[in-house]
RNA sequence: GGCGGAGUAGCUCAGUCGGUUAGAGCAGCGGAAUCAUAAUCCGCGUGUCGGGGGUUCAAGUCCCUCCUCCGCUACCA
């Protein structure tokens, strides 16, 4: 048995997700989450609200709320989404917790023990009716190069050239319009990556079972260009973590928190925190999870996140737990995703286009969107989601293929032998091979679930399914019930007795359809099988089962139709 | 502009170290079956593998070049 450290990148707290954020680290994370449990591994899967930042002080300030209560109540939000997703995080906790707090000011004491810290003085926009500092994109004005009057102060959309706000003509507030800006100095932390690249490059070049994806983005800022810069840790901002040495007060730095990038990931530590608190265990719990030095040698931790998130979790973490010089667990493989696009474009959540995770549970249940999101993962590059493809892949996947199947030989059974596994008869070669197959193909399933190849773990296992009706087909209990009656016995105690492998084999990537179908077999045990040809023979002859109502009911066309109308965007 | 990813059947995608007639699912066509959510099963693919050059006995697979799409990033190699 091994113990698995799973985390999903953290999703920001600012409104609801969408689609293409969903299956870009959640739920690939929780299909192997689930199955890794299956299998009868010890996992601790986590995953937070990212909550500091200013989207997170303007969305509150929008919504009219203190932006520690707007937090709480979207945290709130989310929660039930990733519960209505069927997420199973051991803990879903926040960015803003006590834990994080303090773990985040002793990374940066430590840091700064190392000399991985540097100040650098710098000028930027405060603006006295916001009663705030400005960051750059946040401050508007003419463009100096292009003359466009609503370029941002960290690009023109316009004429798309990088600017400095100062550079800005007529600068003002994003956020309130007010004109009265002032350029203060003002002192801010940098985190020395570049004194780590070496280490960072040399880390790299061992992963070599990585994603391309992943391994290139980060080749990618290690030697673009001067190679990996510094990066500020620290913003002139209320919200967030306050900047301290450890719990030492760091002078100069007073009013200053840490900046979101730096403590976000630190939170997928004080989540176990977080976690073993809930529980209500002592610290050695989730320490066991993450310290070298106390149990966390042998744990293998794996990270998933869509590509926009790679940089930080390859460089900027990693020089985090590095440069502490304390034995912190690093990861160990990072799966990264690409983006699901949405008919034809991209998801956007100003303009309300593409399906978010509300609407989706609104109008189907998880079980639809985590196969289809899953079978069309953005593995290899970025894929699209469009609703014919969606209706046809599970229509027929789902309710032909799997539904129809448990229906089938349920309904068969219950109108020629009762609800109970029948007995008598004898399996024979038609039995054998079935086992055969399903076995290599269970095997193989195995190998792509370990191998986190999400796509081709869900082709595998819908040939398992097809495998199912195959059997059936060749052979066909209704006309052997005819002259032989034990043997059509025999050949639906199979079909039953599949119903509930499919049931264990599933549970990853459906597991509420998966529920359903255990609890309509009357089965408690959902272990993973062994061998095959045992797991054919599990129930019992005499065993009460019930046939279960419509696992997945078909999407119509004028379902189709309406929805893609309703979230076509034209807000 | 730079970097990365992608361009394979009508659609969504596989193709590992270059090697037998380039594959899967869906859709389409033909057939079987009738237990089942008109659900299943079997059979059927003549695709300039984005274009053009090159290396090789052999290239979707390597090299060069051009085109298109997506993402990241920036005037600096």
């Amino acid at each position: 048995m091994a113990r698995i450290l799973i985390t999903s990148a953290l999703p920001y707290i600012n409104g609801i997700k969408h689609l293409g954020t969903l299956i870009g680290s959640q739920l690939p994370a929780d299909l192997y989450a689930r199955y890794m449990r299956g299998r009868g591994n010890e996992v601790l899967f986590l995953c937070a609200t990212d909550e500091h930042g200013t989207p997170a002080e303007l969305a509150a300030a929008k919504a009219g709320k203190p932006v520690a209560e707007y937090c709480a109540e979207m945290h709130g939000i989310q929660t039930q989404l990733v519960q209505g997703f069927g997420l199973s995080f051991d803990h879903y906790g926040r960015s803003s917790s006590p834990q994080n707090h303090r773990l985040t000011q002793h990374f940066a004491g430590k840091l700064e023990e190392a000399g991985l810290i540097r100040e650098v003085s710098e000028q930027q926009f405060y603006s006295p009716t916001d009663d705030r500092y400005l960051p750059d994109r946040y401050v508007e004005g003419t463009c100096p190069n292009c003359g466009y009057d609503k370029a941002r102060g960290d690009q023109c959309e316009n004429c798309t050239k990088q600017l400095d706000p100062a550079d800005l003509i007529d600068p003002r507030s994003a956020i309130s319009g007010a004109t009265d800006l002032e350029l203060r100095d003002s002192k801010h932390l940098y985190l020395r990556q570049s004194a780590m690249k070496d280490d960072l490059d040399a880390w790299i070049d061992t992963k070599t079972d990585w994603p391309i994806l992943t391994t290139s983005i980060a080749r990618k800022w290690l030697h673009d260009g001067d190679g990996l810069q510094d990066r500020g840790i620290t913003r002139d901002l209320s919200w967030g973590v306050p900047v301290k040495k450890g719990d030492a007060p760091w002078p100069g730095m007073e009013g200053k928190v840490f900046y979101v990038w730096f403590d976000a990931p630190i939170e997928y530590i004080a989540c176990a925190a977080e976690w073993a608190e809930a529980q209500g265990l002592g610290d050695d719990a989730w320490e066991r999870w993450w310290r070298t030095d106390k149990g966390a040698d042998d744990v293998r931790y794996v990270q998933f996140m869509g590509k926009d998130n790679v940089p930080f979790h390859t460089l900027g973490f990693p020089v985090t737990i590095l440069g502490s010089g304390e034995p912190w667990k690093l990861v160990d493989h990072l799966k990264s995703f690409n983006y699901l696009n949405y008919e034809g474009g991209q998801f956007s959540t100003s303009q309300g286009r593409g399906v978010f995770m509300d609407q989706a549970l609104e109008i189907l249940p998880a079980d639809y969107w985590r196969w289809w999101l899953l079978s069309h993962a953005p593995e290899s590059s970025d894929s699209e989601f469009n609703w014919e493809n969606f209706q046809a892949s599970v229509n027929k996947d789902l309710a032909d293929v799997l539904g129809n199947f448990v229906s089938r030989i349920t309904k068969f059974c219950r109108s020629r032998f009762g609800e109970a596994v029948p007995e008598g008869g004898t399996p024979g070669e038609q039995e054998a091979a079935l086992a055969a197959e399903l076995e290599t193909r269970l095997r193989a399933y195995e190998g792509l679930m370990e191998a986190m190849e999400v796509r081709k773990a869900a082709a595998e296992l819908r040939a398992i399914w097809v495998a199912g009706n195959e059997y059936l087909q060749s052979a066909a209990p209704w006309s052997t019930f005819k002259t032989d009656p034990e043997q059509a016995a025999m050949q639906v105690r199979t079909g039953l007795n599949l119903i509930r492998l499919y049931a264990v084999l599933s549970a990853p990537f459906i597991p509420s359809a998966s529920a359903r179908m255990l609890d309509a077999m009357g089965c408690e045990d959902a272990g993973w099988p062994d061998e095959v040809a045992d797991a054919l023979a599990a129930l019992p002859t005499g065993h009460a089962f019930t046939v279960p109502d419509v696992l997945f009911a078909k999407i119509s066309d004028e379902d189709r139709e309406s929805w893609q109308d309703r979230f076509a965007g034209t807000r």
